[in-house]
DNA sequence: GTGAAAGCGCTAACAG
DNA sequence: CTGTTAGCGCTTTCAC
């Protein structure tokens, strides 16, 4: 399927340079420099004649080169472990349309599910020198940590919560949410519960916080299953096959499931009409993360909501304030936790 | 939901830099420097001095500093429209995951669907002086096309195709992809034909193709509706309740639909199940794309697969391939397109 | 196999 | 408001 056709690059003239455009409009090189980055301290007819001149001249900046003197690269670096989940998704998109538009440009990582190790990872990271991070979890080894302090800049976990963040945080309470859906099923007459759990340190908590909360009022699990993560609709229908012999006659009670995902849901809830099984009346499911699947598949199906879109805007918020402080306006170390809600849609 | 608590970043030590290290291992700068870059021409002794002062110093090389003394960031950028979409996750991690093995990280910028400017945005990327760029779709306006001329890095295109690429190309012909399903569902005897397309570029290429194919073909075209971009499930459910009165009795023939993404399709799919229409005997529907919804909902619905994870490790080895390329050994500008397929699974 | 000198292209800091 | 002088932390190039 190959097609060899150009050898060489198209007509090469020497790349532009600052001084090339100070020497255009008959200003010293600093004066060009003003004009890109702090307008306001120069001339407006200056101004206008740079302009014109580096316009003419087709000139783009070298950032590298600007940030090695100034120690400001304008970029910030964001590691999550992955793009298959519409939450990193959302939360990606908010936090770099947040930053593009104060003039920082993201620089994503994807880090997987522990097949690349974090401290490599990081190192390659902050030998770009982003002006700030952002870090998927908390949970990060002794060389990573001692990284980070020595890069001496903003850092932001999400996603997760901890007594002792790196820095800032705008953390997500997975063990608070595991037991919130246990309260919700059980408020609605639920003595028998299963769980699906894809196989990363978050939906891990989900699921085991929803476990516990459901046997300590007295419930029976009936299963906790543990799924690859990145999740999949597959992988869900799959668990579900499993714990047929649990639903279908003469099992006795109904069924209350939890799935550490959108995806995992609705792979049960397919595998469910599959073979027949009343939803909510013998198998009551809620997802997790409102994805839209949950809300346009038919019938629509019960989730837990975090404002991931939210929690990428909040996270961007925090860096710039910090990239924003001086000495004479320090800005404190910010944390929150991010709201969640249960969207209930006739699954359960 | 917020908390302050600390105000000052951790602890800081002056930060490391490679003359340190040098220093501690009373080697000079620039064998430090050979132990991180061609450590082959170091002998192993010395080597491992420095390595040691390496560790024991916690040093973390300086890409930018490096950066702007070799002119090689180790940086490729790619600008792709959108993650909400699983191809280009796919053609995203493929990418990344090939160009970090050899050394190179990723610089992913997303450029939306109109919303931002293309010639700011590129002019953003190329002030970071990438090594090389990656970017989707072929028609790009005048000065992006002479900002990457004057950049002269290597450039792949991607999901298009066109006659006078701007460098590489791993292209999608994106009519061919129209036409074929177009002539798929002629074989199988339909004569009315309805397309659902987003309104991308690609999307709207693949269903103008479709629908020309199927007039050409003498077939009746009943509807050519435009779905925001990106797709949503919501738009293919939305999009067919507007179909509905060609499909409900007293409509005589059966109709066949072609949908830009499987979004659309299983959108479509969960109102046509919602209104009792038979599947494929009064609809058939094909999407496009091959995502995991399209396999594992039930039923499994027809749809067109384009190895985006492929396109992303060919795009990547093309660009790897022309920067280890040396004035003695020139590289050739390759060109492909990259082969699609109809996968037939019973709604059409 | 190792080192010394000279920048890479820009901006901080200080003058004027 | 504009200019001058020194670097930023590395790697290139050329010696030894």
């Amino acid at each position: 399927m190959s097609s060899p056709t150009r050898t060489t690059p198209r007509t090469t003239r020497p790349p532009v340079k600052l001084i090339d455009v100070a020497a255009a409009a008959s200003v010293a090189p600093m004066t060009v420099s003003r004009v890109l980055n702090t307008p306001e301290r120069v001339a407006a007819a200056t101004a206008q004649r740079v302009r014109e001149a580096i316009d003419r001249l087709g000139y783009v900046p070298n950032l590298i080169a600007g940030g090695l003197s100034s120690r400001r690269t304008r970029m910030v670096a964001a590691i999550v472990p992955t793009m298959a989940h519409p939450m990193f998704v959302a939360l990606v998109q908010n936090f770099t349309d947040a930053l593009r538009a104060r003039g920082y440009e993201v620089m994503l990582s994807l880090s997987g599910y522990g097949d690349v190790d974090e401290a490599t990872l990081v190192r390659a990271v902050l030998a770009r020198r982003p002006d700030a991070l952002l870090l998927t979890g908390t949970s990060h080894d002794a060389p990573t940590r001692q990284m980070l302090a020595d890069a001496a800049i903003p850092v932001v976990e999400i996603f997760e919560v901890t007594r002792r963040p790196i820095d800032m945080l705008v953390g997500v309470d997975h063990a608070a949410v595991g037991a919130a859906v246990a309260a919700y099923f059980r408020a609605r007459g639920h003595s028998h519960f299963a769980v699906f759990a894809a196989a990363d340190p978050r939906a891990q908590t989900r699921g085991s916080a929803f476990a516990a909360a459901a046997r300590r009022a007295g419930g029976t699990v009936l299963a906790e299953a543990i799924a690859p993560a990145p999740s999949t609709i597959a992988a869900g229908r799959a668990a579900l096959r499993d714990l047929l012999p649990r639903l279908t006659p003469p099992a006795e009670a109904p069924v209350a499931l939890f799935c550490s995902s959108d995806l995992l849901a609705f792979g049960a809830l397919v595998e469910a009409r599959v073979h027949a099984i009343a939803v909510p009346q013998r198998l009551a499911v809620c997802g997790f993360g409102d994805f839209e699947l949950g809300a346009a598949a038919d019938p629509p199906f019960t989730t837990v909501s975090v404002e991931s879109a939210q929690v990428g805007q909040q996270a961007a918020t925090f860096l710039l304030e910090r990239l924003a402080a001086t000495p004479e306006a320090p800005v404190t170390a910010r944390r929150v936790i991010a709201p969640y809600r249960i969207i209930e849609r006739g699954s359960s």
